[in-house]
Parts: structure tokens; C-alpha cells; sequence
DNA sequence: TTGAAAGCGTTACCAG
DNA sequence: CTGGTAACGCTTTCAA
């Protein structure tokens, strides 16, 4: 608990040199340097966080609101909380917890108390009550995750509707004629941004490419995968051979179940896409091609965003959606020209 | 962003008067009062976090300290994290995330910088590293879990000894001479603190009550409850009638399914008990009887002692744990004297 | 390249 | 019951 001034009279400097010297804002000689440096070692200096946001024009603290819904998936949400602060760091910020009520309220107390410098926003649903919070508030934020109105916000996301088409390119090239999306229960469309994203991107992308599709949404738990297996079931019957997975990994599981049930192997008789898995889908068996959501991306991203939203040049308010990416892992298989594993044409 | 000089002025008082209003540290008349109320309301005055800070001596701050883990379950993680932060709320802290590999860093990190007041540590391990730390550290700190070397801190947890010999106990009460104990995989004994607890609770009652036991802890996930269905038959071959779980509720359906595959109803056949689930064990078919770990009573408690921390008469270094409850939900049945409801004799 | 000193917005002590 | 005011520990002009 050694004070600036402790460090000042070591290194028999001045108390501004020594704070020039650690916030690096203005060119110290080596020499002088080095014996501040030698003294904030030996003394264990670090400045006082109270006096450093009062003094000082930032808190380094990002507000993370997050309210933990019901039906939030735990594994994912962590995966996201875990890079945002991973990221933060990166700029020497912590990251304050705005969980469940206090996800909307604690924005605005963070903020006009000061105890932050931004706000990131998680868990977004399509008619977020953040939303016109954000506008108000007097400190910048930041979505991961793209509401329906978006107006002025600063979004940061995968590209879902891309990485839907994409899904739909590979199985196309593939030779399937008839695919099916096996999608989020209907709820989750209703409380989250992106399962619409997604289903629009697999349909246009289809009806682009003249092939028949079709959706499936079950419910997930409780029934033991029996809802699965129905909605496996259904597609099959409609002749579907192509199959594109945005679901939990319990739901994945039950597919492929449910497609070793009917004795169909994969990718021989039914090709199978993950789009926006934030888990491991190599572990499956067989592994699954897929087109992940990697949190790591966004929050990076997210967390740069709101860094530059600080200074004199904060970025313009929009979109900014992440291209997706092609994992290849045997589940679609080779096309006719064994052109798979590149982009088909946009 | 109103001052409290500008609340003082409109309130028609002076700025110590407003302070002593709001902090409730000393009689204010209530016709002053009521005015300086009103100030604050038309002005949307809130106190600047770091003037606070470090003016006074608290920063109503939390760290929480958590090493995501590799094999943490994401879920019951969660839970604790929320239940934290709903907690701190009522005592008007925040909480701030210390992740990965700043769990142990960020906490001299926020110590020494007068970041947080005090430390609460989660998915704590045996042999935990935040241990010796926290004894050097100049704030409080309390833990979330019991590690091997725990003198001179303070911890809370759910009793999982005691629970584990509860459900023993429901088992003999209700006929059963040999039973079972399906636990976690074997790493999770070395990376977490509490499954050695629950096998040695289970053991010692068993043993106290002259039972046949055994215990099984198969992998999880991967292999499809493979490993999940032959534990259950390791354990059927040698004559268990009755079960404890302590494990995932993957793994919790796994073991259902291995019964229901060998023909055997529960209770009818098989007695089974879920020890230490965050999750809902009723939604299972049938319904499982449990004692659960409840994370809204640790942290509520681990809050409580950490604010009494930072009194001038902290919390008695030591374990607190939290009594185990038995819920019945009808996966054991009736004992023959019909009192299995009960707590069996101590 | 360095110092001195004026704040930053509260809290809490000392008076009254 | 209420007011003045000295800290709190740092950042950042302003001067040299």
C-alpha cells in the first residue's frame, strides 16, 4: 500500500514524474526511468484505484451486463464472459458484473456514478430494454449481439445470415438437393438475436440456389430427445440428405442419434453442418464440419470498439458482423469436383 | 452527473449535511431530510464512484475470483456467480470478474490497489493456490468451497459429508442393504474440493451402519454413457439396490437410462438419491429425490460474512457449513415404518 | 526533461 | 441537529 509519493522520494524524483513516468504520457530519460521503475519494484507501488478515477479522466472499468435469462445457455454465456475479460485485460480493464435485474439498472447507475467507462452488452434479445438505455447513457456502449433496432448502437456479431448461407453453399456443392435446418426451439427466436438470423440466411441461401428446404425447431430437454428424433424423422421424410445444426450440443447429439437409430451414416447418406457452435463439434462422432461462433472474436472486437468509443475518435455507430469461417471435418464430405473445403462462389 | 454541492444548494443545506443523509451515519431532522430526498430525486444524484473510493474507506466492490477450468460445469458455475452478485446488490456492492489467469494475479492486483474490499473465492480446489494469497492479502477474503489447507480462512459450503450420509441414510431407512455411489469422473477429485467429501460421507455412514458399498465414477460425455452403463451394471452385479448420484445431470440421465434398459423402476427396483445438484432433479422420470447444493445459501452467506469482515469485529476464522436438506420427491418410496420423510437419527 | 500545485468529489473530523 | 474543511492519492495543467 506504498503511495506516489513513496515512490517519488526512492527514485528522488518529482510526484509527476513518477505518474508521468507509469502512465507513459510524456518522455521520461532512461535514466530517470529506470529509477522509478527500480523503486515502484522494490516498494510494490500500485496507484490507488479511487484516487486514480477521481483525478484521472477513467475508471479502467467496463460495465458487462448480462442478464442471466432462464434459458440462457450456461456453457456458451461463460465462454463469453471469460473472453470478455480476457480482452479487457489486454487494456489493463476490469469487468464489473451487471447480472440478472440489475443488468438494465445497473447500467445507468455505473454510469452516472462513474464507475465505469463503458458498457458492454451481452445476451442481447431482439427488443432489448438496453437498447434506448444505451442511447441515453452518457458513457459509451458497446452489443455483442445485434437487436432489431440498432439505430446509433455500436453491434458487434458473428454474421449468422452469412454463415447460414455458407452452410447451404457446402451442401449444395456437395450435391444435395434437399436440406433441412435443425434450429433452436421457438422460444429461443423469440428471446435471442441471432436463431432468426440464422433461419434467414438458410432460407435465402436455399431459395437462391433453387433447393428444397425445410425447418425443424424442437424442444430441447425434458423428452429425452424424442422431439428430436420427431424432428429428424420429418425431414428425413421429406427427402432431406443435407442437414445444417444450430442447436446445443445435446440437441446435436440427439441427431446424430437419431440418424445411427435409422441405421444412415454420415456424411454417406445424410451430410451434416454445425453453424454457431461455441463447442467443440470434433468431439461427435463422426466429427462435425462447422461453422463456429467463437466469443474470443467478438468480445475482442467488442472490447476494441469500446476502447476507441473513449477517445476523440470513437467509432461510428453500425454493424459490424464477423465473416464466418469453414471448418472442415469429413461430415459433408467431397464434392463431385472436390472443391468443398474452398468457399463456394457468393 | 449532478455534484453534491448542487444537491447541498438546492436542498438548502450544506454538503457534509447531504453526505450524512445519504450515508445514514448520523440523525438528520426529517424536514431536512425530506428536502435533501427531493434534491436528490429532481437532480438524478448519484456520488461519484471514485471520490468515493477514496474519500471513505470502501470501495462497495467484490472481487470474485474464479479460474474458469477447463472442466468447470459451466452451469452450477453460473448459478454461484448470480447468486454472488444478487447477494452483494443488497448490501449496495458490485462485483468484479477476476478470470483465468488473473484469478490469482487480480487479487493482489485489486488488494493492493484499493480496488475491492474484499475477496470472494470460487471453484475452489484442493490444493488451491489462492490459499497462501489470501492470507497475505491486506483485505478480507472468503471462500466458496472447502480446500485442504484451510486454517485461518473462511469458508462456507453446503455440508457435503453430512449430505452424503443424509442420503445414506434414506437409503437404510427405506430397507437397502448395499448400495451405490455414482460420483464424478476421477479428475474432478483432484481439481475440486467437494467430491471427496461426499464419497467419504457416503463411505463412513455406510460403514457405520454395517451396508455393503461401492462406488463408481465413470467418465463423462464422449463415449454416449457408455462408461455411465457400465458403472451401472458394475454396481447392479454386486446386489446394489440403492444409489446416491453425485454427478452431472447428464450423467444423472445416463443412470436412468441404464435402469430403464435393464427393466428396473425406481423406486421399485433401484432406490435413487441425488446428492449436490444446482440443477432440477424433478424433471428427471421419475422424479429423483435430492439434497441439493443450493448457491443462493452459500453466497448469501459468504456476502454476510464478508461484509461483517470489514467491521471491527470480523467473522472467527473457520469452515461454516451449511446444513444438508432432504427433499423427497418419491425416487426412494416408503420406508416400511413410513418415516423415510424424516431425518433418520443422527 | 522535470517540478509545483491546483483540482477531482466525497467522507468524516472538529466545532457549534 | 447542522456546517466548515482537511484529508483521500492521484492526474494534469502551468512554469521552468
Amino acid at each position: 500500500m506504498a503511495k506516489i509519493d513513496e515512490v517519488a522520494k526512492a527514485a528522488g524524483v518529482s510526484i509527476s514524474t513518477v505518474s508521468y513516468a507509469l502512465s507513459g504520457k510524456r518522455t521520461i530519460s532512461a535514466e530517470t526511468r529506470r529509477r522509478i521503475e527500480q523503486a515502484v519494484r522494490e516498494l510494490d507501488y500500485r496507484p490507488n484505484a479511487g484516487a486514480r478515477m477521481l483525478a484521472g479522466r477513467r475508471t479502467n472499468i467496463f460495465a458487462l451486463t448480462e442478464p442471466f435469462r432462464a434459458d440462457t445457455h450456461a456453457p456458451a454465456h461463460m465462454s463469453f464472459v471469460l473472453a470478455t475479460s480476457i480482452a479487457a485485460r489486454r487494456y489493463d480493464y476490469d469487468v464489473l458484473l451487471l447480472t440478472d435485474e440489475e443488468a438494465t439498472a445497473g447500467m445507468r447507475r455505473v454510469a452516472s456514478s462513474g464507475l465505469a467507462d463503458a458498457v458492454l452488452v451481452l445476451d442481447v434479445a431482439p427488443d432489448d430494454e438496453r437498447v434506448g438505455l444505451a442511447r441515453r447513457l452518457d458513457i459509451p456502449s458497446v452489443f455483442i449481439g445485434v437487436p432489431n433496432d440498432h439505430e446509433g448502437l455500436v453491434c458487434v456479431d458473428l454474421d449468422f445470415e452469412a454463415a447460414a448461407a455458407l452452410a447451404v453453399d457446402h451442401l449444395a456443392a456437395a450435391g444435395h438437393r434437399s436440406i433441412g435446418l435443425v434450429g433452436h426451439p421457438p422460444g429461443a427466436y423469440l428471446r435471442s438475436n441471432f436463431p432468426p438470423r440464422v433461419r434467414a440466411g438458410f432460407e435465402r441461401r436455399a431459395a437462391e440456389l433453387g433447393l428444397d428446404s425445410s425447418v425443424e425447431r424442437p424442444e430441447a430437454g425434458g423428452t429425452r430427445g424424442a422431439a428430436v428424433r420427431a424432428a429428424v424423422e420429418a425431414l428425413l421424410e421429406r427427402g432431406v440428405t443435407g442437414l445444417v445444426l444450430h442447436c446445443d450440443d445435446a440437441t446435436h447429439l440427439a441427431v446424430l442419434d437419431a440418424l445411427a437409430a435409422r441405421g444412415l451414416s454420415v456424411p454417406g447418406d445424410v451430410a451434416v453442418v454445425s453453424v454457431g457452435a461455441t463447442f467443440d463439434t470434433t468431439s461427435f462422432q463422426p466429427p462435425l464440419d462447422v461453422i463456429p461462433l467463437i466469443p474470443q472474436a467478438s468480445c475482442d472486437l467488442a472490447v476494441d470498439l469500446a476502447m476507441q468509443s473513449m477517445t476523440p475518435a470513437p467509432p461510428a455507430p453500425g454493424v459490424r458482423l464477423i465473416a464466418p469461417e469453414y471448418h472442415e471435418h469429413g461430415s459433408v464430405g467431397e464434392a463431385a469436383d472436390g472443391s468443398v473445403a474452398a468457399h463456394p462462389p457468393d
